[in-house]
RNA sequence: GCGCCCGUAGCUCAACUGGAUAGAGCAACUGCCUUCUAAGCAGUAGGUUCCAGGUUCGAGUCCUGGCGGGCGUACCA
């Protein structure tokens, strides 16, 4: 990335600050932005308004001091204008735009990959749903946004590993298990009520159904519960990794909570809160002087009872993580979870880790909207609709994409019907239409002879052309802050502009025709936004179809 | 009560973290298929960016105070 033109301007316009006499200290970060307005340039940058206040001039008569002493590349810099209240405009070569546009062709399918996390060994923890039944509507934000972010990182040059965290004891397997012992029995005939607070859903019967047809109903009088926990949880984590895979998500590690009481990472947590006094006993329990990290109340460690919170085994799974020598740990959590992360903040301090190396990223809830109307979901009583069931509905790609489309931390709404409507009403479509056009053209143009090694792009002149040249350059860049900020729906803001860029390049120019060397330059176009197409929907885990 | 998030076109949402005339998609209206995929394109209409102040060359974006909604505020996860 050091040798791109954003940077050699940068460079250039640093280079002109000096030149001028401005004092080192009071030159601001320079920062290019490309104008929303193509009659402003191709990159633009206020410093001469940011510098009017500390040098006492009018802005404009700044820009043209900086112009004045400006040495920008004139094969890639066509023009550098001074606009508005003191705007400097860069606009860029044909020649530049051609020669990038080449590059595009050459590297195809790793067009858009950067370098800027090469190095970084990343490690993302998402769904880490309990497995006390399938994955739900609910669940599916998290996993998608999680396994999305992962690809995004994954495409600036960072070693991203995914985990999934969960706990197979406490409370609320045992009711799993005892849900199921009531489920089998009913199966046998007998009249058994299901627990209190126990598990309706009818994936709890079809378990129980399962199970007899190959124990024979041996495991009636079984007096422990804990078989029982163990069939429901093998079955239903087979249940989610295949939700999982269907989704295209392959996780590296599962971890399992209890490892951490088995270690004893757990104790060494406590201990050394004691050691350091942030830790102490009181009312039976345990407490974590949160209060010292600015929280209002302490918070308990370990209960009365003896077992421990969900904090502490947090705490400790965050600082297991980081041991493992990674230098970024991101968390995808729900909104109801947002309290919890400050504690493990707080806790990693204590134990000596940098918290600048956990992220986290809190998205809120969805809301899945049937027949116009919110429908209120609960994984313990039946009225939930599981992922399955919405790809089943919808489809893959639609699922993914829906859950994406939004920024995390506002509220989704997954309306099915629109989902389902498989036309125009559905972004996705769009994307992949595209796509599967552009394929369809150059089906057609290798029957006339195919495309060129060496295209005239230079042909390319026309306003439609250079507008998709200089959207497809701005691929890596959407890549890059898709990542930065952690938010996949940037990334498809990007390519519904790449494929109305490619829509509009359609209808104004022909692609077939007797000039076999304009056919063949555009044809090359079309193929470079082929590739971005693929490439971004890759990293969003949609398919790209060659044929619709 | 306190903490976090949100409030932008009729609806669902963007807006490159402070930039130039706030943009898309649905829905509505008007055109466009003997020519490469009409799952498309071009156009019209639709706005006091919740309200009131403040910061500055410049605010949807930042600060303060309200109003409205979501989530949390457990010896539940």
């Amino acid at each position: 990335m050091e040798n791109t033109i954003e940077s050699a301007l940068k460079q250039a316009i640093q280079n002109a600050l000096t030149v001028i006499g401005v004092p080192e200290e009071s030159i601001p970060d320079i920062h290019l932005e490309t104008p929303r307005d193509p009659s402003h340039g191709d990159a633009s940058t206020s410093v001469a308004m940011q510098l009017a206040r500390v040098l006492k001039k009018n802005p404009r008569a700044i820009a043209q001091e900086i112009v004045d002493s400006l040495e920008t590349d004139p094969a890639r810099v066509d023009a550098v204008e001074i606009a508005g209240p003191g705007f400097i405009n860069f606009r860029y070569s044909n020649r530049y735009l051609f020669d990038e546009l080449q590059s595009i062709l050459q590297d195809k399918t790793t067009y858009g990959r950067t370098h800027s996390r090469k190095g970084q060994r990343i490690l993302i923890e998402f769904v880490s749903a309990n497995p006390t039944g399938p994955l739900t509507v609910g669940h599916g934000r998290n996993a998608v946004l999680g396994d999305t972010i992962a690809r995004l990182l994954e495409w600036t040059g960072a070693n991203v590993d995914r985990e999934y965290y969960f706990n197979n004891a406490g409370r609320q397997m045992r009711l799993l298990g005892e849900s199921l012992r009531a489920r089998y029995l009913q199966e046998l005939g007998e009249t058994v009520d299901l627990p209190d607070d126990g598990y309706e859903g009818a994936y709890i019967t079809d378990i129980a159904k399962n199970w007899l047809t190959e124990d024979g109903g041996q495991h009636r009088d079984a007096n422990s519960i804990t078989p029982f926990k163990e069939r429901a949880e093998t079955a239903i984590f087979e249940e989610i990794r295949a939700t999982l895979r269907r989704m295209k998500i392959e996780m590296d590690s599962f971890f399992n909570e209890h490892t951490l009481y088995e270690s004893g990472a757990i104790d060494r947590v406590v201990e050394t809160f004691r050691k350091k006094g942030l830790a102490y006993d009181h009312d039976g329990a345990v407490w974590f002087k949160t209060t010292e990290f600015g929280k209002e109340k302490d918070t308990v460690l370990i209960k009365s009872s003896g077992e421990p919170t969900y904090r502490l085994p947090d705490i400790a799974y965050h600082a297991d993580k980081l041991d493992r020598g990674y230098d970024l740990c991101i968390d995808i959590f729900g909104a109801d979870h947002i309290d919890t992360y400050p504690d493990v903040l707080s806790g990693l301090k204590v134990l000596g880790y940098d918290p600048e190396r956990v992220d986290v990223l809190v998205y809120q809830f969805v809301t899945l909207v049937k027949d116009g109307k919110p429908y209120k979901m609960s994984t313990r009583k039946a009225n939930f609709v599981t992922l399955d069931e919405l790809m089943d509905e919808v489809g893959e790609d639609v699922t993914r994409f829906f859950f994406l489309m939004r920024s995390p931390n506002t509220h989704l709404e997954f309306d099915v019907a629109k989902a389902k409507e498989a036309g125009d009403k559905n972004p996705v479509f769009y994307l992949q239409y595209a796509h599967a056009r552009i394929h369809s053209i150059l089906r057609k143009v290798e029957e006339l002879g195919g495309l060129s090694g060496k295209p005239a792009l230079e042909r390319l002149t026309h306003p439609s052309e250079i507008a998709l040249i200089k959207t497809l350059l701005a691929f890596p860049g959407a890549v890059e802050l898709a990542a930065a900020h952690q938010e996949p729906h940037r990334l498809i803001n990007y390519l519904n502009e790449c494929a109305s860029g490619f829509t509009s390049f359609y209808h104004d120019c022909r692609i077939l025709l007797e000039d076999v060397e304009l056919m063949q330059a555009r044809g090359n176009l079309a193929a470079a936004c082929a590739a971005v197409l693929a490439n971004g929907l890759g990293i969003l885990g949609i398919s790209a179809p060659e044929r619709m």
